[in-house]
RNA sequence: GCCGGAGUGGCGUAAUGGUAGCCGCGCUCGACUCAAAAUCGAGUAUCGAAAGAUGUGCGGGUUCAAGUCCCGCCUCCGGCACCA
């Protein structure tokens, strides 16, 4: 029973004492266990950055450690693991910034973030601990990379791709802040360098399908749709005039073929405009020539996002309609987009604002072929374009049909096709930076043909060097390392290079020739798009994953951070996974079955934390002062989880008080019976605390405890059957505390590994009610009565009531609502 | 411009269409103390002495009853944006 009073609350002497107990027992170790039910919990796991962590960091790690023990407690067989995903341009330019190599870095880092971690007291399981830097576990991200390859989901371009002059590397479209770098805002220039693109275009259907699987913020899955953005619509030709058979038309992507009657002009943009001229279809003409140029070289300087004035020029050639056959003027345009459909748009005037404008400014023809209302003579002389649905006119032998009807038919009759276009762009992978993992192909002598490095070579390690800065020139800082680039092999008869070296000759009578190695390597985006699956089963050499393994933990049941990555690494990790399930390695379509954003802890001075502003709180001070137990319940209870919320260590004394206030009620804990007003709290809260930890509102499961708290520090004694069953809901937030005091009470092992309470329905609520009196909508009276009372005894109450017969005497009472057990409505 | 989300005390926030402001912070008063801190107790939306009235961004509406539902606005946050 009671040992004794206890002594003051030292949360220090606690929090260590039970940290080399959890680990010394391994608490946490996960094994797999067919038969109980599995729960997948999983943090977006870190990069380990040289500052360390702040208070904002470990929300969502303290919110996963939670919903985890609670999973734990209520019988699941719980994978709650944490690794580091270490590779990638900031690690790279702090170790150049520090003089040390990126690997002793991030080594050093790593650990740095781990002791600030167990601090904390998560119940990761740290046997299972990945870095995406380590060779074991790149070897995979290397093997991924080959089936795409093997799959033509990777090729090679020399198309102009963002290039960061700051960063001195290609970037993906998604890498992008508007025109500008995400990691250091400058202004990101067009420059043609030769890349490693994924095919990820190629999975956006069923991306965007699959969406709809998934119990994720709906915010999060508009980003992502937003981001695909599909477009449903057709390509219709537009030959060129004059123009032999063996010029290829020009082609236009458009969402209104319905409106192809409307064509006045077509309009191409001055990239487009710059090819043709090359390709002679467009006649020599400097002064087109010269005007392209300049749009170019104004679009470059314009603030992106700015809407600048519509500006074209006639560029002396037509095309020709496709079905009316006749001549139509072939425009250069500022606002056509080269990297959108073709780069060309047919210029409806009547029924596009952009084209209205475009025409009302060069005198174009507009020319009306939709009517909002039948049989309506069309508007000549339009003040703007109607973009709504209507009725044909001036359509031939369409007139008259409602336009989206008609689409199909009309680009059948302009031997157009139905097409879907898609805004999300294939993702430039190859970075020209040395902190990455190598791209695992080689190069025959100078052919640009790329052989995918043979899997028993892998994996293709990063050399370990003095020199790595990036060389400026495009291309990476390994292509400086000959003796690293410069290889001996052969193909084998799977289309695979095998290395040859001293300890590995070629097997006699095969040709060994010279190659070379692929320098540029791959984006930090890489690692972290597969690591979930590397945690259910670490080890593994041979396998990515073992079927088994990976068929009992997947998918991730809950997966948490932040909201940023909506466009990023969650595209990425869904694309891989897509991949890996089509060649079988994975069982289910989708790796993260539920997605909770975290909310970001703002500084108190309401701006983001940053050492920028010193403002930041170092969770090791809040520790050293409040305890960890009460910084994990402050940050649960500060406010709804996804929302960001202002830091505030006036707020965070509450959580300390009420820590404190559990401890000391244990002197009053004895072995007496539970009343009923203490066990319907209980229940209560039982029922609350579950149900909010499940739903992920740890706001308001804190605040149910805080009230439960209140209740039982009413009593003169508390009854040890509730001051357990408080700790054991206590105990996911606070667990060391907890398990401190449980072990005061109780032989047994954790409280850890104890069962979740349960609670009965009928216990959740009391005998008597609180009734709400209205007299016209208006609160006059409260009623305690025995719960389930007959409307006609709340009524016959009420109406004895004086102050109820104050408002109801002399007026007529028109009608008597009661909702049962909560309110009686008098309509007046 | 399109899409998504949010506006509630001094502050963080809470409310299956059913007593708006739970819980916490802060503040006021009281107890304990030589004193202070800590702790404990009482109070704390606004106006009003009270009765009562008012009150969830603004304006309408539906309903016996609206923070919650509907219509029209305003502001803030996030995504996309000359995307054809």
């Amino acid at each position: 029973m009671n040992k004794g009073r206890s002594e003051r609350y030292d949360h220090k002497q606690i929090e260590d004492k039970w940290h080399e107990h959890w680990n010394a027992m391994s608490l946490y170790r996960t094994q797999e266990d067919p038969s109980r039910p599995k729960c997948y919990v999983l943090d977006m796991f870190p990069y380990p950055s040289g500052d360390g962590l702040h208070v904002g960091h470990p929300k969502g790690y303290i919110a996963t450690d939670v919903y985890s023990r609670f999973k734990r407690m209520q019988g699941f067989n719980v994978l709650h693991p944490m690794g580091w995903d270490a590779f990638g341009l900031p690690a790279e330019q702090f170790a150049l910034k520090n003089k040390v190599h990126p690997s002793t870095a991030v080594a050093k880092n790593c650990h740095r973030f781990k002791e600030q971690l167990e601090k904390i007291g998560f119940n990761y399981d740290w046997e299972r601990e990945i870095n995406t830097t380590d060779p074991n576990y790149y070897k995979w991200t290397q093997w991924i990379f080959l089936r795409l390859f093997e799959r033509g989901l990777a090729y090679q371009s020399n198309e102009p791709i963002n290039w960061c002059p700051s960063c001195l590397t290609g970037l993906a479209n998604e890498d992008l802040d508007g025109d500008r770098c995400e990691r250091c805002g400058t202004k990101v220039e067009k420059k043609p360098i030769r890349q490693w693109v994924l095919r990820i275009t190629a999975y956006a259907d069923r991306m965007l399908e699959d969406l709809d699987l998934l119990e994720w913020p709906a915010s999060i899955k508009e980003s992502q749709r937003n981001w695909i953005g599909k477009s449903e619509g057709a390509m219709i030709d537009f030959v060129h005039d004059g123009a032999t058979t063996s010029v290829a038309p020009l082609s236009v992507f458009t969402t209104r073929p319905d409106t192809l009657f409307g064509v006045t002009y077509v309009a191409i943009s001055p990239e487009l405009t710059l090819r043709y001229l090359a390709e002679k279809i467009i006649h020599e003409n400097a002064e087109i020539e010269d005007f392209a140029k300049n749009l170019i070289a104004e679009a470059a300087d314009v603030e992106y996002g700015a809407v600048t004035e519509k500006r074209g020029a006639f560029t002396g050639a037509y095309v020709i309609h496709p079905i009316t056959q006749a001549k139509i003027p072939l425009w250069v345009a500022n606002y056509v987009l080269s990297d959108y459909g073709t780069g060309a748009v047919m210029g409806v005037p009547a029924h596009d604002v952009r084209d209205f404008d475009f025409a009302k400014q060069y005198g174009i023809d507009v020319l009306t072929v939709v009517s909002p209302q039948k049989d309506t003579p069309s508007d000549t002389h339009l003040m703007e374009a109607y973009e709504g649905d209507g009725y044909l006119i001036n359509s031939r032998e369409f007139n008259g049909r409602e336009n989206r009807e008609a689409i199909v038919a009309i680009v059948k009759a302009a031997k157009g096709k139905q097409q879907t276009q898609y805004r999300l762009k294939d993702w430039v992978f190859a970075r020209q930076r040395y902190w990455g993992e190598p791209i695992p192909l080689v190069f025959e002598g100078d052919s640009d043909v790329a052989y995918p490095v043979d899997e028993s070579d892998l994996p293709v390690l990063l050399p370990q060097v003095e020199f790595y800065e990036p060389t400026g020139t495009g291309e990476s800082p390994l292509a400086g390392i000959p003796e690293w680039v410069n290889v001996k092999g052969y193909i084998t008869e799977r289309g695979t290079f095998k290395l040859v070296t001293n300890e590995h000759p070629a097997p006699v009578g095969t040709k060994v020739k010279d190659f070379r190695r692929e320098t540029n390597t791959m984006p930090q985006w890489a690692g972290s798009s597969w690591y979930y699956l590397r945690y259910i089963d670490p080890k593994n050499n041979e396998k990515l994953v073992d079927p088994t393994l990976e068929h009992y933990w997947s998918p991730v049941d809950v997966y948490v951070g932040g909201a940023e990555h909506a466009t990023r690494h969650l595209i990425y990790a869904r694309f891989w996974h897509k991949v890996l399930y089509d060649i079988g390695v994975v069982s289910k379509p989708e790796p993260f079955a539920r997605l909770q954003n975290v909310g970001l802890i703002m500084a108190s001075d309401g701006r983001k934390m940053s050492k920028r502003y010193g403002n930041v709180i170092n969770p090791d001070d809040v520790i050293e002062t409040f305890g960890a137990d009460s910084l994990r319940l402050y940050e649960m209870f500060m406010g709804p989880f996804d929302q960001s919320i202002a830091w505030s260590t006036d707020n965070m004394v509450g959580a300390r008080r009420f820590v404190e206030r559990v401890w000391k009620l244990a002197d009053k804990v004895g072995d007496i019976e539970e009343d009923k007003l203490t066990e319907v709290l209980l229940h209560q809260t039982i029922a609350k605390v579950g149900a909010d930890i499940e739903a992920f509102k740890f706001n308001t499961a804190v605040a149910q405890l805080m009230i439960c708290l209140n209740g039982l520090e009413k009593l003169v004694a508390v009854p040890l059957r509730s001051y357990r069953a408080f700790l054991l809901l206590l105990a996911p937030f606070a667990p060391h505390m907890t398990e401190e005091v449980w072990l005061r009470f109780e032989e047994s092992e954790s409280i850890h590994i104890q069962q979740w309470p349960i609670f009965d329905p009928a216990k959740t609520v009391g005998n008597t009610v609180a009734i709400a009196v209205q007299v016209g909508g208006k609160h006059r009276d409260t009623l305690h009565l025995e719960r389930d009372a007959s409307k006609e005894d709340v009524e016959k109450t009420a109406r004895e009531r004086d102050l109820v017969k104050k408002w109801i005497d002399g007026v007529e009472v028109k009608k008597v609502i009661v909702v049962p057990n909560k309110i009686i409505n008098f309509v007046i």
